[in-house]
Formats: structure tokens, C-alpha cells, sequence
DNA sequence: TAGTATCT
DNA sequence: TAGC
């Protein structure tokens, strides 16, 4: 039950086998042409644990100097991302219930060990669309709060194939991971976990 | 527009 | 800096 906050939706098994397959496949050639990296935190430049990439006209980067933003190449090599395969644009126009198309997906891989403090996805403009988590791989324990950090949390157990809608009210709750559940799923072959998530950067013109 | 942030 |  994951509706404490109404705008947020958890789609349990949403993707069948097949279609996690085929997914991870299109996300290995992603990651061949832009490199997974470490990404670190504004001001510190302290690592975050999980490594990073994005597909898309956009995508989400961090570093020590110039923080959290949205930028059209990849940091490392300088090159556009690459295209939002058609899969995920499926996935999008089937749950976001939104006119325009994503302009991001942002690639987390979690390891084993990997873990994602509680934060909100603020850094968009649009922030009318809905952001689509979808999760493949190990199960996580994930965490949702409400709107402001000390609000109440709910943990709720996130496996491959699952998709969770973050819309509405919902669109700013806090959210994070508080652990990955090693050998949980057959899908990635060197265990881990991979969490995409499409976002609408900027208003519809 | 300056300060802040998925870190611990 | 609670919750894992």
C-alpha cells in the first residue's frame, strides 16, 4: 500500500520477465556509448555511492562545483546523451498521464552495498509531470515520506518489474533507498539493482 | 540570485 | 539522524 500521500502509485510486477530483459538490454548498449560514473555531492564532493548515467535530451548530473542540474552531454565524455529508447516512451504515455514526452532518464545503478539518502526530485521545472521510477534487478527496501523532510516514512519493498508514479501531491515527497536485498532476482547476472526514472524537465511551451 | 542539495 |  503505497497511497498515504495521494499522487504516488506503486505498480507491483508492472513489467513481466521479457520486458525487464529487453529493457536491460537496451540499457547495456546506453551505458556502452555513455559511461556509468560516480557522481558526488555539491560543495563536498563527497561520492555518492550509487554509479550514473542518462538517456535523453537531458540529463541529471551533479558535481562539488556547479551542484545538481540538467545538461544536455555527458559530463565524462562531452557527448549528447543518447536517445530515450522506445520502450521507456512506451512505459511513460501507458502510467504518466501526461501530454509531452519525458526529457530525462536518469540510469542509477545500485551494487549490493549501494544506498540513496531521503531526498526530493526538485530539480525540474515542470513540475506537473509526474516522475516513473522503474525498478530492475535486486529488490530494495525503498522509503517514502511526505513533504517535508521529518514527515512519517513508509518503507515498502520495491522488486524488478515494479514501477512506482510519483505524481500530484506526491510529486515532492521525499523518497530514498534504504537498502538493496542481495540475490533477490536472476535478471542482472553480477547482482545489483538498476532504477531508471523518466522526468518532464521543462513546462509544455 | 545566492544558498542549498541524493551525504552520514 | 531516523530508519535501515
Amino acid at each position: 500500500m503505497l497511497e498515504f500521500l495521494s499522487g504516488i502509485r506503486h505498480l507491483p510486477g508492472y513489467l513481466d520477465r521479457a520486458r525487464q530483459e529487453a529493457l536491460v538490454e537496451v540499457i547495456r548498449t546506453i551505458v556502452a556509448e555513455a559511461p556509468l560514473y560516480v557522481p558526488v555531492m555539491p560543495g563536498t564532493g563527497k561520492p555518492m555511492s550509487v554509479r550514473m548515467t542518462n538517456c535523453g535530451p537531458l540529463g541529471w548530473v551533479t558535481d562539488k562545483e556547479r551542484g545538481y542540474r540538467y545538461q544536455p552531454t555527458h559530463p565524462a565524455t562531452g557527448r549528447r546523451w543518447p536517445d530515450l529508447p522506445q520502450e521507456l516512451l512506451d512505459i511513460w504515455n501507458d502510467v504518466a498521464g501526461y501530454d509531452k514526452p519525458p526529457e530525462a532518464c536518469l540510469i542509477n545503478f545500485y551494487s549490493d552495498e549501494a544506498r540513496m539518502g531521503l531526498h526530493q526530485d526538485k530539480d525540474e521545472r515542470d513540475l506537473q509531470a509526474p516522475v516513473v521510477s522503474i525498478s530492475l534487478g535486486n529488490s530494495c527496501l525503498f522509503r517514502v515520506g511526505g513533504l517535508s523532510r521529518n514527515d512519517r516514512t513508509l518503507s515498502v519493498k520495491l522488486s524488478s518489474g515494479d514501477l512506482v508514479v510519483l505524481g500530484g501531491e506526491g510529486r515532492l515527497c521525499f523518497h530514498g533507498v534504504d537498502r538493496i536485498h542481495p540475490a533477490t532476482s536472476t535478471l542482472l547476472k553480477n547482482g545489483g539493482r538498476i532504477n531508471l526514472t523518466l522526468r518532464r524537465v521543462n513546462p509544455p511551451s
